[in-house]
DNA sequence: CCGCTGTATTGACATTTGCCGATCCAGTCA
DNA sequence: TGACTGGATCGGCAAATGTCAATACAGCGG
């Protein structure tokens, strides 16, 4: 007897996800989620020296992670002076679960 | 006149980050974020047949993503005879809301 | 203008990641 | 049992990523 078909035929899902994607990748290192819980829980804004003070990271490293959370959209900078003061980005969090619940739409059992 | 200091010092998070770094890294990638999407809008489970067939992704690649999907807690699969069906997690939205909210809690501004 | 300090950028390197072909394993059917 | 098929694993490769030392850049103070 012939194999049965496994399933009635899903259709796979077909907007293009490099968008949603790039967010998470933002949010996919642990150092930069210490930076974002940081400016979070801040007041106010933070100083870049906070964070290579606190970091196990030297100097450069933190500047890098700093640029890739900026370049999501994620966090704002300012320089006043010489120093460099990040802020968590206006709706930062609600771009995040955007993008969760265009994957996960609220439908969804789980 | 000496430099006055850039802030008062702020407290950076000290939680360990690297298990909701886990999660977005299993969600850092256009294709799992496709098959995510495509489970969550199933009715029902999906067949792996369903994801070879319709991604730009070898066989061995699509499996994968799928095991990555796994290990994160995202997905899980059964066997029925031949094929492999794969569902959404229950609470797989849930533990994505949740470590973004651990990152970001509701209070912030943003 | 010159030196000093905080931050950003560059270049190099090791690790990780995404991808594939080849192969292995599990289950079905004859 | 043996041929066949769907899916997982293995091995290798190219590209992306995290990290640092060295260097460049921006502002301040003298």
């Amino acid at each position: 007897m012939s194999m049965q078909r496994c399933c009635p035929p899903a259709s796979v899902d077909r907007a293009d996800r490099t968008e949603d994607a790039a967010i998470f990748k933002a949010l996919a290192d642990p150092n930069r989620l210490t930076m974002l819980a940081t400016l979070a829980r801040a007041d106010d804004e933070v100083c870049v020296c906070d964070f290579t003070g606190a970091l196990p990271l030297e100097q450069p490293t933190v500047s890098h992670h700093l640029r890739i959370l900026r370049e999501a959209g994620l966090v704002t900078c300012e320089r006043r002076g010489t120093w460099v003061y990040y802020r968590l980005a206006a709706g930062a969090r609600d771009r995040i679960d955007a993008a969760t619940h265009s994957v996960i739409p609220e439908k969804a059992l789980a």
